[in-house]
DNA sequence: TAAAAATAGGATAAAATTATCCGAATAATT
DNA sequence: AATTATTCGGATAATTTTATCCTATTTTTA
């Protein structure tokens, strides 16, 4: 459904905001470690995150990543996927035609719409605090 | 959403089914214009379709690909998705957990619920015949 | 000011997906 | 029997995605 990227970068996501909740910064190292994502490819997917301003990064000793507490419940799960996968997932037609297009639609496009539109309603309406709070709460997990 | 592969193939398949219901055999050459698609990657495909008998090939002169009129409407969109990309777009976890489990679930598990379930089911009741129709008079197309 | 602890980012490599090429096999037609 | 029209399948290549490595830069601390 998402790109490996994505899967990391959401994990990543929830993770420093859970951080954050506690004025913690978290190193890409510990990212990497606490979701199982390889070091290297995972500092690429969070420079790509600060960049889109989803995320903070802060260079130096006693340097890592973090979010703004109060801006932790308005991030979108939707804006981390758009930073990262684009707009494909909600925009793209579901075969592959150039565009998805109501006046000249592909087979499945009737089929697909529902779908296509509860994912995205989902992505738009999950924030990350509803996410983290399911980790500090332990109903959910970030690995294996 | 599906790989390159699969999307060819629903739309081979769709075309083929087409052309099935009036005792057409349709070639590869035929098929990989109509749906727009690389030639021998669609060969590829229709031989792995092939295999898992959702489609007949017949070699030599005046072969091609058919299937079966009386089976066309009993070909499920599930079948074809499956034989291409597997089962994990239904059952992998969103975030690419080992395995999606009830038990140990991670951050969007019970936000995706729903909207995989969605897919599934989609997936599953929708049939070859219905989009070999809708091509057929025109309300639907196969390429650009 | 030097050292240490971080992220940034360019260059590369590995793996997966998508795409191409070509000879072998098969079947109808001549 | 030869020719022609096909699919089959192995080898290879191109592209994209995923992953790694190394150096530069920034910031804190000693
Ligand atoms: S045209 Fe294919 S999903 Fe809309
Ligand atoms: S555990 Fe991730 S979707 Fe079920």
């Amino acid at each position: 459904m998402f790109s490996k990227a994505c899967e990391y970068g959401i994990k990543a996501s929830i993770f420093i905001a859970l951080n954050s909740y506690e004025g913690k910064r978290v190193s890409l190292k510990a990212i990497a470690k606490e979701i199982n994502s390889p070091e290297a490819f995972t500092a690429k997917i969070l420079q790509d995150l600060a960049r889109h301003s989803i995320i903070n990064s802060v260079k130096g000793a006693h340097g890592g990543f973090e979010i703004d507490k109060y801006a932790i419940s308005s991030i979108k799960l939707s804006q981390i996927v758009n930073a990262i996968d684009g707009d494909s997932i909600y925009k793209g037609c579901g075969l592959g035609l150039h565009t998805c297009d109501e006046d000249h639609p592909c087979p499945v496009h009737d089929k697909f719409k529902s779908v296509r539109e509860e994912l995205k309603d989902m992505l738009e309406k999950t924030n990350l605090e509803e996410l983290a709070l399911d980790i500090k709460s332990g109903v959910a997990f970030l690995r294996t």
